[in-house]
DNA sequence: TTTTCTCCTTGATAAAGGTCAAGCCTTTTT
DNA sequence: AAAAAGGCTTGACCTTTATCAAGGAGAAAA
């Protein structure tokens, strides 16, 4: 089965390309293959790429002052990843996007996808109609965070992405949730 | 000057209109005036419009099940607000959005809006890199919630929208925060 | 002008969760 | 097979922040 099924599957979730744009799309697809713990972003160079999983996890992280880590990203099969900001300005980027396990992703070049988005309004509209959907998620991601307890985020996620939450490690789970592991052995143990 | 200067201004960083597409789009917003403590938004109702502010100010909240309020989104001139959700999935909302000043808002359906886009290759454009953009902007959000203590978080708000610090009531902040007033009061005594 | 309401501050107390250390179990590396 | 590393759990202790109550000041309403 083709490599690209998966990510041409959620494009037709939105809208509809033609053989010719399909082919055209395809062409600035590069594909790579990374091992557990390799990175594919990292702080200090341009990130050049948004990435789609074709099989694999990958998390995006950044350090603070003290060197502890949080992350803002866990991202499976069918999930786009990037340091967003560093991706659209072209700056260095501040976080770090690593291998969970070994993974098989879809890069694509910046200046490719804008050309590219210029040159095909399906597309265009392909993702705009997908960051909107992404923004409406991550108000919702806001939300969870000022407003619930850690202990409510934590079941709540378990719940929502029980394969997820299986799948990484707990300390990584943690420092997306701005949870310490030690408080997530705690919450498991009283359930 | 045109109620309509601050919009297109905000489209022109982006993408280049025609006159011809700039008065499509103008003919499909809808000028509305909110005084203070006035609803745009109210849960139950679908969000129809997408809402951009020329004049005022409006928070964007929910209540808990406890009847508490807690603050997503404060906008000012220049921004745009809406329950995103509900207006992306012809839901009803679960947010309300209330004028914190009198205001000036331009409203935009979302039928309009959708209809315009596969029409307008520019237009699409534009929402796409704005919406991207916004998307980058929460990421940064979500990393001071899940990283930063409540003080840094004050202070970091305040030190990068002073006047938008200086103009809604201390509980507003402080629930956009997830933050008790009381806490506020006692991190701006302590400086 | 007076009354009412809103917003903010401060005191006291309690709870949530972080941090550090130690130990155990599983997985990975040698 | 043995050693090392990684990940998780538990105990003890501490800090941060929430909650509740009370009061004051300023703004808004009557």
């Amino acid at each position: 089965m083709t490599i690209y099924k998966g990510i041409l599957d959620h494009i037709s979730r939105y809208v509809e390309l033609s053989d010719s744009e399909i082919k055209e799309f395809i062409s600035i697809l590069k594909t790579t293959r990374v091992k557990k713990r390799q990175f594919i972003v990292q702080p200090g160079f341009v990130s050049e790429y948004r990435n789609y999983i074709v099989e694999g996890a990958v998390r995006v992280y950044y350090l603070d002052d003290l060197g502890k880590e949080h992350t803002i990203i866990i991202a499976i099969e069918d999930w786009f990843f990037t340091d967003f900001y560093s991706y659209l300005n072209r700056t260095p980027a501040e976080y770090y996007a690593e291998a969970l396990e070994d993974s098989l992703i879809l890069q694509m070049k910046y200046e490719d996808v804008e050309e590219l988005c210029s040159k095909i309004h399906s597309l265009s509209q392909y993702f705009r109609l997908f960051t909107e959907r992404s923004m409406a998620h991550s108000y919702k991601r806001t939300i969870s965070n000022i407003s619930k307890t850690s202990e409510e985020r934590y079941w709540e996620y378990v719940n929502k992405y029980p394969q997820i939450a299986n799948r990484v490690p707990q300390y990584v789970l943690a420092s997306y949730l701005g949870i310490s592991p030690e408080s997530i052995s705690r919450f498991r143990s009283r359930s």
